[in-house]
DNA sequence: TCGATGCATCGACGTTTGTCAATGGAACGG
DNA sequence: CCGTTCCATTGACAAACGTCGATGCATCGA
């Protein structure tokens, strides 16, 4: 098995905001795992480059040589991102090919508007 | 001394979003640090707090009892945002009062958008 | 001047994290 | 069917993290 849920979906992410009022510790669970998987510079790096793709999408092969890491350190950062729910996974071939999840940054963007 | 520089001030803390391109080592580091902060339930709950309080600034009592920790852990927190520039510190007397610093959350909002 | 109060720092601890080399497993090409 | 390619998983290890109790340092009130 492998990833568990995605932390956020489109029916639920919508609402509360950071400094909107005193947070559940649930509600600040859910967001602090998210912006955990943004709290590395590596990973963060990887979803510019995703980003930055033709087709807006990467394999591993794509970004393992730009972050200077081993391949299987690559692979873990992109798990950590895909459980997140900050990046979409699927597989063609023998290829694994990443995409960045925007109703995600969006919902976590306005989690942080003032 | 205590903290160091704060991680982003306005003068700089405009341009890069994540997904608009590939991000520097430097820039993706320094998201990454105020993301990190972010990432702890705690500091997120924290954050809440001290925007919920009337004249949306806390003191450190005001905040050890909410989230049931200890009185230096929840200092320990305090520290760590106000090195990552999400929140301010000032003495008033015996107390320490912290305000969030609304400027940063813009950024760090926008540098999501996509 | 002295006790009390609010907070930061220190030292210690168990846990989590980031990284790698080695290995395993699936899919393609000959 | 066999070698190759792409990727995930495993095991290991050092570093960083979250937490606490104990302690230190100001500041205030009596």
């Amino acid at each position: 098995m492998t990833s568990p849920l995605p932390l956020l979906d489109a029916t639920q992410a919508c609402c509360s905001t950071v400094t909107g009022g005193v947070l559940e510790v649930d509600e600040a669970e859910r967001l602090a795992r998210m912006f955990k998987a943004l709290g590395d510079p590596t990973r963060v790096r990887l979803l510019s480059l995703i980003a930055a793709q033709p087709e807006r999408e990467a394999c591993i092969c794509d970004l393992v040589e730009p972050v200077g890491l081993s391949q299987p350190t690559v692979s873990h950062h992109m798990k950590q991102l895909v459980d997140a729910g900050i990046v979409v996974r699927e597989q063609r071939g023998k290829w694994a090919f990443y995409r960045v999840v925007d109703d995600t940054l969006v919902a976590l963007s306005a989690a942080l508007r003032p």
